[in-house]
DNA sequence: ACCTGAACACCGTTCAAGT
DNA sequence: ACCTGAACACCGTTCAAGT
């Protein structure tokens, strides 16, 4: 495709993502895009994890936050229901980012994001936990809802309901 | 070791779980450690990630929950600490739960333990989201706590910081 | 500076064949 | 009923060697 940067070679994991899945994002099916051989790919990030931690990033980039209102419980259930969307809309991000936040290896946006309109650790922390596990535990019916159609509101309505009970 | 049982081979992928980390629970690894070959677990077993959901459910099995008392946020407050104490003390719980529950493979006995003293469906899926979430999240402190002799208490107190906020 | 080729040490799953 | 052996189609990572 293109020549190999950091860059291209995260927009490419997502571009994999996307389209057949986590599973799918392999050194070797990364290289095969690149037509490339795998090793090559290590001259340019250290292992797999920094690649998938830089997936995340660019997930993240690509996020359009509005700037603080100053109305705090507004804007941070703006944000929430943000980032959710796209833990939600994109194919294992959830997954994805749950494993690149765990291991530190990207993903530092997303506390970012709520932090600058939280003030407090606590509900910041309660507020990233909810994200990522609301969104991981949803994995199914969101693959079901990738397939159907129409848009399920159903997993939106029951993450917004946990906010008002968290908020 | 022992003849090859759906639980005897749960309770062996438990003791590699703890011992070596999700990563070394592989049907080959398993297999080794009953001294037969890795296409004999396909006997016994679907395939991995049905051992797996075994395994979940084998580590909530010997969780003793206490009857309820009636007082739903106390008894709520005990069991959401008594699951977020196994996620945090068993190596690798909370990933490897996080999947299962994906999934849908086991660990339906979470829910249960919740749903029986919560009542509504909003703060049971809430406090779900919100175990496996904070479990996932804080697993490199945890790691770290593992290793260390101290009982890092920080978690369970951010935990239950978070509970507050919900409950 | 950037990439290839080959190797190492693994995976999960299937399936004919054995007892 | 239960297990073996061999195969299939993969993995991530390393490293000497090339240009």
């Amino acid at each position: 495709m293109s020549t190999i940067t950091r860059d291209s070679l995260s927009r490419v994991g997502l571009r994999l993502l996307a389209a057949h899945g986590l599973a799918d994002v392999s050194m070797r099916r990364v290289a095969k895009e690149f037509d490339v051989a795998v090793s090559a790919l290590y001259w340019h990030v250290r292992d797999k994890q920094s690649l998938l931690g830089a997936m995340v990033d660019q997930l993240l980039e690509d996020l359009d936050v509005a700037p603080p209102t100053g109305n705090r419980r507004a804007d941070l259930v703006a944000r929430a229901e943000l980032l959710y969307d796209k833990l939600v809309t994109t194919r294992d991000a959830a997954e994805l980012t749950a494993s690149v936040l765990a291991l530190g290896t990207g993903g530092s946006r997303m506390r970012e994001i709520i932090a600058e309109v939280s003030g407090d650790t606590v509900t910041t922390d309660a507020l990233m936990a909810l994200l990522i596990g609301h969104a991981t535990l949803n994995q199914q019916r969101m693959q079901a809802q990738a397939l159907g159609l129409e848009v399920d509101t159903t997993t939106i309505t029951t993450f917004r309901q946990a906010l008002d009970l968290l908020l």
